[in-house]
RNA sequence: GGAGAAGUACCCAAGUGGCUCAAGGGGCUCCCCUGCUAAGGGAGUAGUAUGGGAAAACCGUAGCGAGGGUUCGAAUCCCUCCUUCUCCGCCA
């Protein structure tokens, strides 16, 4: 979340940056409600004080053998007004936090205003494939090798799940130790988190409320309306590693604190299916492996670069043919203040799928789910900058890897990174 | 899933309604005394969030696992929840 003393002091920038966005607000009705918020805080530490000196004389009184009802009489009328003022007080941080927290994130001074139109390709890697034949699309070319059963997983869970089956379930596991293996290499921790997360999760990550709708829930009968004690399946593992030090003041020596995590992700996609997105270009299940890191503010910009030279590399060590894209604010998340994506060439629909997405968020994780960190800069605890990355999703680089590397005769020739987990050179 | 016990500060821990706005240790920090390694003495040690204040000072408020409640007053009594430990049950 936006920190309201920023908003207080610059409501005009906080508006200019959040237009950017696409986002229009009046921050007239937050003053307001500061004002008020701290008007009845005055009043009512200043009655808290009243009574717990009035409430001291009490046993001095007894003691003494006087008469205590007049103290007592007196204590009571003020519990009355402070119990009101606490009432009217947690109304108006309800109002004022709900606004708060709806507010998406502040984009970066660089990051330009507007949609995906005006997002910005940096750099472009390998060429498009040149067939001297005429290539097949993955889901003809996967199910040719029986790498993908799509039919099969409709049948056990409905539209947007596949099984992997035979090199292609190897051919997936061979992506994730690769991954895993690059990840382990550069000094980065291993987190296996929970796949059900609490509400909190969501809520610290600024996934939630907003996109609540969008991910599955494990409903609890017996806690029916509760809130809390349902679960929900991760929609990415950044949802988990973003709040793994929430609430905590961490070691400032800890950071930059390196993590990624492999996982599968569950999101329901609702509404979101293309004609041409066959296969399994979006589906409702599957695998990723999370880059986070949590730095210090200082830290943040490398901590970005690394993330982005990171992912860059994996597809590039990959062979795949990709571009580079620096995205303009209102394609960036509610949560990130800069995102690039990286796109890989998916030959058959003739256009790049996201494998990746590199964000930065600064504060506004660390905000919401309370992370901080003892700062020897200030002195202070602060929050820490939360970024993350997919490095990577397997389910366009496996289509990517397929489509680009297939062969006159409809074999697949395996890259050369994978071709140790995966046993074989070529898929005949 | 069931039964019991527990959760107090960096750690251990006292504390069943008001001289506890949390005792006492340990540890840590500083000072003194000794002296180059030991031992002793003294002081400090509730972080944090938040309101007032130009303010580093200073004055308040909240805070004893979390959230409610009872009360003039709650670490203490009541309710709900979370976590840990012990035992039982179930189980891939």
């Amino acid at each position: 979340m936006i920190d309201i003393k920023l908003i207080l002091a610059d409501p005009d920038g906080v508006k200019a940056k959040l237009a950017k966005k696409g986002c229009e607000v009046d921050f007239a009705k937050v003053a307001e409600l500061d004002a008020k918020r701290r008007e009845l805080i005055k009043k009512n530490d200043e009655l808290k004080n009243e009574r717990n000196k009035a409430s001291a004389e009490v046993p001095a009184l007894k003691k003494a053998g006087k008469d205590v009802s007049a103290v007592i009489a007196r204590t009571k009328a003020i519990g009355e007004e402070i119990a009101a003022g606490d009432k009217a007080l947690a109304a108006v941080e309800t109002e004022l936090n709900d606004f708060i927290c709806a507010l998406p994130n502040l984009p970066d001074d660089d990051v330009v205003a507007g949609g995906k139109e005006a997002n910005e390709v940096i750099k472009v890697v390998g060429k498009k494939p040149e067939f001297g034949f005429k290539p097949l699309d993955h889901v003809t070319l996967c199910t040719k090798h029986g790498l993908i059963d799509y039919e099969r997983g409709v049948k056990l869970s409905g539209s947007g799940h596949w099984i992997y089956r035979g090199m292609g379930a190897r051919l997936e596991w061979a992506l994730l130790n690769f991954f895993i293996e690059e990840h382990l290499g550069d000094g980065y921790e291993f987190i296996m988190p929970p796949l059900a997360l609490g509400y909190n999760c969501g809520y610290g990550s600024g996934q939630f409320p907003k996109f609540r709708d969008e991910v599955y829930w494990i409903e609890n009968a017996e806690a029916e309306g509760d809130k809390k004690k349902m679960k929900f399946m991760l929609p990415t593992a950044e949802t988990a590693l973003v709040n793994l030090y929430s609430g905590e003041i961490m070691k400032e020596s800890d950071l930059p604190k390196k993590l990624f995590a492999y996982t599968p992700c569950f999101r329901k996609e609702a509404g979101s299916y293309r004609s041409e997105e066959r296969g399994m270009i979006r589906g409702h299940q599957f695998n990723k492996v999370e880059m986070v890191q949590i730095t210090t503010p200082e830290q943040s910009k490398a901590a970005f670069e690394e993330l982005v030279g990171k992912a860059c590399s994996l597809v590039e060590k990959l062979g795949l043919h990709f571009r580079l894209s620096k995205l303009a604010a209102g394609d960036c998340s509610a949560s990130m203040a800069r995102t690039y994506d990286i796109e890989v060439w998916i030959p058959s629909m003739g256009i790049y799928k996201e494998v990746s997405s590199v964000s930065n968020a600064n504060d506004y994780q660390a905000r919401r789910n309370g992370t901080r960190f003892k700062s020897s800069v200030t002195g202070k605890n602060e929050f820490v900058h939360t970024l993350n990355g997919s490095g990577l999703a397997t389910s366009r680089v496996l289509p990517a890897i397929v489509e680009q590397y297939q062969q006159a005769d409809g074999s697949i020739v395996v890259p050369e990174a994978l071709r140790k987990y995966v046993g074989t050179d070529i898929i005949k």
